[in-house]
DNA sequence: GCCAAATGGTTGCAACAGGAACCATTTTGT
DNA sequence: ACAAAATGGTTCCTGTTGCAACCATTTGGC
């Protein structure tokens, strides 16, 4: 019986810290083991395969994530010859991505994976506390990004 | 107006990644431009603050946090008088730790800013939004256990 | 009491992530 | 039209993380 009355136990940011990594390291492990993708990979494939062409700036969007990783993920599928790119006329600094046929199939399988996955892991709440849990991981996301506006820690920080 | 229609942004998983990242990217700024302190070290001076002198395994129970990721976090706090280890007279291979003075003050400044953080943080809840949201982290924790005991990754898993 | 197994802790290594610097191209200001 | 700034993408480097192997000590079986 660990840590009673630790307070750490308490502290919120801690204990979303704690399931969150619970469930992403479970998700990941089924990805890996079925598809042999990452976390970054199976999100850019996730978009591209709901969204069709995108450059990577989109997925920087779309994703959240670091144009690092993005541009990580990217290469990544297309040497696996999941997706491909195609010049992009209108600017030639950036490329079209798309999936190429097998990375279509993949995404096929993928989806309804992830799907099944959600519902087993959320089956434990009924639709509406999943509705609220949403809405709340939502609110806190504005309310972090209102701090950060107030508290500049890493410079004004624009929108790069 | 970014990725209207994606299922990615749908994705359970996803969200509680994105705004518990939001947050403890946050929270790890605050903590380490005001005392240098990273989220581990952070974790283990909570705990040994609060729960007196204990010996790493333990601080691996009441954290959640690898063994490695804890033996790193004592040796920085006893490389910065923050805490110290004495020998364990039951036990030869392992110490207790505990907090110096110094590491005692610094303590009695970091939990005051961490319930201001939280407060801050959580404002736009209700008492009991964050009493349900609360309970709704636990639950998808239970989950997480129950599924990983039925489908094991990575071995059956002793409790080390 | 002794050997084997288990346990606490530590170290080494390899994968990963994120920032800064960089190149190529495009946009802006004059 | 040109120089300066901005932007998309890529590479390099650094710090962090987590696992596996390891040492020392303790526990359990005989």
């Amino acid at each position: 019986m660990p840590s009673r009355s630790s307070r750490l136990s308490d502290f919120l940011p801690y204990q979303m810290s704690v399931s969150t990594n619970a469930v992403s390291d479970l998700v990941a492990g089924k990805y890996r083991a079925r598809f042999g993708l990452k976390i970054p990979e199976w999100r850019v494939m996730a978009v591209l395969g709901d969204a069709g062409a995108l450059t990577q700036r989109d997925l920087v969007g779309a994703t959240r994530m670091d144009k690092v990783a993005v541009n990580r993920a990217c290469k990544m599928l297309e040497d696996r010859g999941l997706a491909a790119r195609s010049p992009n006329d209108r600017d030639g600094r950036s490329h079209h991505l798309e999936l190429t046929p097998a990375g279509k199939a993949m995404h096929a399988e993928i989806m309804p994976l992830a799907l099944s996955m959600e519902q087993q892991l959320f089956s434990v709440l009924t639709a509406q506390e999943r509705r609220d849990f949403k809405a709340v991981l939502a609110r806190i996301n504005e309310q972090v990004r209102k701090l950060e506006r107030l508290a500049p820690q890493h410079a004004p920080e624009r929108d790069n």
